[in-house]
DNA sequence: ACAGCAATGAAAACCGTTTTCAATCGAACG
DNA sequence: CGTTCGATTGAAAACGGTTTTCATTGCTGT
């Protein structure tokens, strides 16, 4: 079998090295976390990224879907690697970062109603949750 | 009647002269603006604010509730004085900027049952959709 | 008038992200 | 092996939106 060499391969993920170190780190299905912050993890893990190949990795593995992309409200983004590949939606604890992944159909049809009726397009919808986890729930 | 000082007003909109200014580039229920389209704006139509003084009354204007703010995809924040002072979501088109307020009480209570599910204390939540509207359908 | 504090805005700092560009890697081919 | 050539890498610089700094201005109450 010949080394695949760029994005090529039959599943999409992983192909180069940083992508490699990026899934890695993400792998731990953990909370939401910005490039910043993986590069200094991947960074104290003595796994030699440079920041710009975090951030180019993380920019192709949101267009392949194989990690999902969400806006803090200050504007800096976080990625996760969720479990389902399915569309869903987030519950964000704002405390740990932690998600919890919600699927919801009656919203969805919901949504498409809302915007028939008035006449619209639609090309995506957004819905997050913020709060407090049980965890964090004690201040 | 003395005059008003600072936010001590009995409404608490439009206390500095900034604050009047964009409320009143805002007043045209339009679509949801940058702060810097809005600083253009007013440069053009004679008015002279400063930028910074801009981005200050928005803020200002935000945390008093007087008008919405919306992070675009790339991470611009945009604004709008919006006719519902009670909760509610928007219906945004992608191309001319144009929003629908949308309330839905039944995701209201979608959203704190769920949470429920999850344990977690909800801190708010936020809904968008985006699509093209009539006018702008016809690419 | 005057003191004092809020508002203003130009310029500089910030900060996350993207771009540039030269160096490096590695598969394919001879 | 050695060369070729496109892809990958990363340091540094550019970028763009937003915030901070700080000196100036303008009101307000005395």
């Amino acid at each position: 079998m010949t080394r695949v060499r760029n994005g090529h391969d039959a599943h999409g993920a992983g192909v180069t090295r940083a992508q490699r170190a990026v899934l890695a780190a993400l792998a731990a299905e953990g909370p939401f976390v910005s490039a910043q912050d993986l590069h200094a993890q991947l960074r104290g893990a003595g796994e030699g990224v440079g920041l710009t190949s975090v951030y180019r990795a993380l920019q192709a593995l949101a267009d392949a879907g194989e990690v999902d992309v969400l806006r803090t409200p200050s504007g800096e983004a976080t990625y996760r690697r969720c479990g389902s590949d399915r569309h869903h939606h987030h519950l964000v604890c704002t405390s740990c970062g932690t998600a919890v992944e919600v699927e919801a159909p009656a919203l969805e049809r919901w949504v498409r109603q809302v915007a028939a009726t008035h006449e619209f397009a639609v090309d995506s919808h957004t819905l997050e949750i913020s709060g407090r986890c049980r965890t964090c729930a004690r201040d």
